[in-house]
DNA sequence: AATTGTTTTAAACACGCGTTTAACTGTCGT
DNA sequence: ACGACAGTTAAACGCGTGTTTAAAACAATT
């Protein structure tokens, strides 16, 4: 081959963030090709058709996005309290990046509200891994005694807080100034908001009436280095 | 006018259920006409055109959804935590409808998720007042001296929790095996665990260590009349 | 019964879509 | 030098889309 994956993976960078701005119906063909550079029949040359162009940009924003914002190895040591907090992080991070949502997350969301072939896969490779790590800190933060699937209910509460802020930001967004946004709306503030509510929930800390006198910003996160 | 808004309502009937099902690109105007057995060109004659038929399902899915599922009126005597219990359950029962999600909810859900026209005054006539509600709930459990920006926090905790069973469904179905989503994720035990779990984040019942005593499903939720 | 205005109809329109074709370009191995 | 082949190109194809048209059907009023 000559250049041959050059314009196979413009094509795919191309692709990701149209279909994530207009989804699949709304994204077209000659829209992609001309961001990428390309002739409108390379699509067909290198992937068959629009569907697995789709399948394709999926399955590469989520490897994308998973080597942005990696799950750190942690140490045995580590308090579980902290691993929960850098669990929080990295998911809000993830869902909503340095701004807005990159268009990897804006992908995969539209995949999970109207799962199509590519879903599947989505949530065995890159969901699953996630919530079994979840399940794990859990496992240090609960009595033994209680069963899985309340351990997974939990799991779930904690992960739809973020996803919230993810999925519903234009509500969000319409219901709350957009001053109090920029104040208190930071990632690490939300973050800490989380899992301070959810230890709470939980026994680890104490409940609401003292978080008073330590409010989210006053115990910043710990820091780790995503890169 | 003769037989002016049967045509009409029959127009919005179908195009609801299928704008829900295919998105606004996805589903065709034809498809919608051939559901209301009215013809092609109804659509512009009532409407207009697509979009401001769009707008119009939107409104009337929020509007019945409203009336399905309306927020109760409280006695001032009720103590906070069975309203938030009830809150909780009608949010839930909104969203997931007595088995899947109806497609009031899913168009909701679509025009949240790619706003158009039509979201804002989603918000402001559907969500607002909703919000405003689960805040005055939250006023009786929480200490007064807790600024606003908090209780909002919590309340978006609370909201997201029963959010991402709507808006990740498809995750929690790949997530979780068939019998354990029978068993153990009906409405009511979702409401169970999700108002715990909320009132042990704020001090208003013990927290989780011993919620094995009474698991989620030991406690009925208060019973209260929609119809 | 004739007239007016509203609603419904079948057919057509213009356009953009995904996809295909067939010719062309460049690069390599022989 | 030349044939084989991967890569690229402009143009076209067939189809489905939202929308429009002009006539027919209907109901109400005079």
């Amino acid at each position: 081959m000559v250049n041959s994956d050059n314009a196979k993976i413009r094509l795919l960078d191309a692709a990701g963030p149209e279909f994530a701005a207009k989804g699949f119906e709304g994204a077209t063909v000659r829209e992609i090709c001309l961001r990428a550079e390309v002739n409108v029949a390379a699509v067909n040359y290198y992937f068959g058709d629009k569907e697995r162009l789709y399948v394709a940009a999926v399955k590469r924003a989520r490897a994308l996005r998973e080597e942005q914002v990696p799950m750190p190895l942690w140490a045995e040591t580590l308090p579980a309290e902290d691993k929960l907090r850098q669990f929080i992080t990295i998911l809000l991070s993830r869902m909503m990046g340095v701004q807005a949502a990159p268009w990897q997350t804006r992908l995969m969301m539209r995949e999970i509200q109207h799962p199509t072939a590519a879903c599947r896969e989505l949530v065995r490779d890159y969901m699953r891994p996630d919530f079994e790590l979840l399940l794990g800190i859990l496992d240090e933060l609960v009595p033994a005694e209680i069963p899985r699937y309340r351990r997974e209910q939990i799991g779930f509460s904690i992960v739809g807080q973020c996803f919230f802020y993810l999925a519903a930001d234009s509500v969000v967004s319409l219901l709350i100034p957009a001053e109090e946004l920029a104040t208190h709306y930071q990632i690490d503030q939300l973050a800490e908001h989380i899992q301070q509510l959810s230890l709470a929930a939980l026994g680890a800390v104490p409940p609401l009436d003292g978080m008073l006198l330590s409010p989210p910003t006053a115990r910043p996160t710990n820091s780790w280095n995503p890169s």
